[in-house]
DNA sequence: CCGCTACAGTTATACTATATAACTAATTTG
DNA sequence: CAAATTAGTTATATAGTATAACTGTAGCGG
């Protein structure tokens, strides 16, 4: 099963929860509060360590204003040029209407170019940019050190390696 | 540390992806690709298996209407009745703001109630009405249902709690 | 070759979740 | 008591996603 085979619905179905602010301000009280079931139910915590994770990569591409799709699609770009723009766009599961103003937004900041194929004029291939090139490195390179800050706080590469495996289970 | 106490940025995170479609009508035909880093990426995999687990929360609680926001503030009552409407959106990481119009939901379909403390006349306590209690009975088994399945799919109980001991170092 | 169908990309639109600021009313504190 | 704080609310803005409709192009069967 290819990377982009999911099952869809017609609605979102988002968010138990988003993390709360660095205390608004508090008095310091905090409620002892029974969470039941939401301990440990699998979509709870999954969806807290998830929005913990995407934290920690906002912050470190803060300056880029690079946001996770982004960051997917010129990876993906890089790796695998001359995709057809919908070819990328299917296997990030991103829908391709909602895909266009993800490349209007690289190709405008001339890192991932259109190429209109020779072979099928109705085609855009995606390749990287001689700029987008040295950005996909730098951003690679801050990527790494998030990754890193990810897996040291799991316990080293091999518990990043067992929860890789344990979640993939819940997506095939 | 309580559940609530997350960093939190100015911005939103969001999204490497969401889940594509069944195929949207598909000519069998799938470009190889190489996904690069993004195979093992904690946050990549992470958030699929995420999508994955609440589409499956999204399915079992259709007919229902009931958003993963809603279920947990109806089992935060269920289990802390009297609490405050600003602890349980605390709790949930949850901004105030945005709290109103869920328990002005939960409120509109009668299954929470909003009760102005006598000692405290700013306060909204909030609790389940009687049928807000015969529901949550009936949520709480949709959604052992829904969490039996995700626990079948990661392998079995044990494979859950070390997942869940996994993600919750994200989040620590 | 023509017409039908399928496909790639795009535009427009709507909805959900979230973030921020400003406001009201009530309470606490100096 | 006046000033600051708190709880809840309202209004508004933004990001991500979903759906439908449209344009232009390609391919196929008669």
């Amino acid at each position: 099963m290819g990377h982009g085979d999911f099952l869809q619905l017609a609605q979102n179905y988002v968010i138990f929860a988003k993390p709360s602010g660095p205390k608004p301000s508090g008095n310091g009280r905090h409620a002892i509060i029974n969470y039941s079931v939401l301990s440990e139910a699998v979509g709870y915590r999954l969806r807290r360590a998830q929005l913990a994770v995407f934290q920690d990569f906002g912050e470190s591409f803060a300056a880029e204003g690079l946001r996770p799709a982004d960051f997917s699609v010129v990876l993906l770009v890089k790796h695998n040029p001359g995709l057809k723009q919908s070819e990328v766009a299917e296997a990030l599961g991103i829908q391709r209407a909602n895909f266009v103003a993800i490349v209007d937004g690289l190709e405008g900041r001339d890192l991932v170019e259109r190429r209109k194929s020779e072979t099928d004029r109705r085609v855009q291939a995606l390749h990287l940019t001689p700029l987008g090139e040295q950005f996909a490195e730098n951003m690679l390179t801050t990527w790494q050190a998030h990754e890193d800050r990810m897996v040291e706080k799991l316990g080293g590469p091999e518990a990043r390696d067992e929860l890789i495996r344990l979640v993939n289970r819940l997506t095939e």
